[in-house]
DNA sequence: AACTGTGAAATTATTCACAGCT
DNA sequence: AGCTGTGAATAATTTCACAGTT
């Protein structure tokens, strides 16, 4: 089916992060009955017209003169963001800061389980770590298919990340966190989020040498 | 003095993370003389009408019919972002993440340094990780005036996040990286960057999620 | 000839403001 | 009375297209 009932024809971008904002407001409101879009705006520090719009684009289930119901607020926006259900997850690269990814358990919680580890360290193959036994990159693509993979993090060294991310394609997973300091080239059919700490260092370096030649 | 001879009036808030691509991109053409905005645009996957406003915005350096003098190009993107000097960085909450984070050389050779590290955890206070001594939080002030800090990287857990950032803001300190799920509240003078790995799994939920319905 | 720098146009995102529902 | 939903207005960003420089 086309999603012409349950959505509007173009949803901005920017707007799926600030859904899981809202969701997360909802539950640190502590709200049973219903929230108003201005009290989300105010949790969120964004504004209440941006609260409305957004949710507007899945459909209208705000009740006016009360709010939007807490309970139905909730579960539309696990539907529409998908998380109201499990993913399984392969991280590929295990070494620190994929350990550290691995032993984060904030994101099961969530639904999202690293379900299986790759790495081509001779000395990582074959141990487990939090339950998970480091296999052996080439042994990527039978086990997306045995475990029902639909996501990688890769946290593998700058140089072998478009390689790595090429394998991934090829194993159909079509959802990609990567967190090496490059822009790996994906076919159209894949999403790929780069999380690139240079960038964010960068842009705080900036912040300061901005207002250090405004003084 | 004001910044009036060296930059425009305002200079949108998505081209400084563009600036550390197109830097990137400088490095990786491997050209030695000049390079065009076709070219920056090409490594970048941007349009190169974006490269040269970007670029205009901090003054003109391109050289018409040639392109950009790669070596003052270079020069001009690290003046801008600040990132032609060294930047001493406190880190908060030496966990996975934070060991992850510390382990990681890269930063260093950017003129990113971690020079001081946190926790509350009396099994790690007194510890060195990486050549940097795990310090009790109560010595964060002292230290962020001693080593001359300029920045925080926190990552700790979720609820104890809101207090540290406090303390950080309490030192001084006005550029804070955050790797925990919520927004700390910080004064106006303070930048706060936040990574938020939960999000970024929410977005590749929701663009499966998306996909599967439309097919 | 080849490229930059930049107003103008187009597109995208946000805010306003209010009609209409509960 | 209080709030949503949403067109219209505004603001921000990107792209176009070309005059001007080397």
């Amino acid at each position: 089916m086309r999603n012409s009932t349950r959505f509007k024809d173009r949803i901005p971008e920017v707007t799926i992060p600030r859904l899981s904002l809202y969701y997360r407001a909802v539950l640190e409101s502590r709200k049973v009955d219903f929230i108003s879009s201005e009290e989300i705006a105010g949790l969120t520090n964004l504004s209440a017209a941006q609260v409305r719009k957004d949710l507007t684009y899945f459909g209208q289930f705000g009740t006016p003169g009360k709010g939007y119901g807490v309970g139905s607020l909730k579960q539309k926006i696990l539907e529409i963001l998908g998380t109201n259900r499990e993913w399984n997850i392969a991280l590929i690269g295990v070494g620190n800061l994929g350990s550290a990814l691995l032993a984060y358990h904030g994101f099961r919680k969530q639904g999202f389980k690293i379900t299986c580890a790759f790495d081509n360290d001779l000395r990582k193959i074959g141990k487990t770590l939090e339950g998970v036994e480091v296999k052996d990159i080439s042994e990527l693509k039978d086990v997306v298919r045995a475990q029902d993979i639909q996501m990688a993090i890769v946290a593998v060294p700058k140089d072998a990340t478009q390689a790595v991310v090429n394998l991934i394609v090829e194993t159909g997973i079509n959802a990609v966190l990567n967190f090496a300091p490059i822009r790996p080239q994906v076919p159209d059919n894949v999403e790929i989020l780069n999380i690139d700490l240079s960038i964010e260092l960068e842009r705080l370096a900036y912040f300061l040498t901005k207002n250090l030649s405004d003084s």
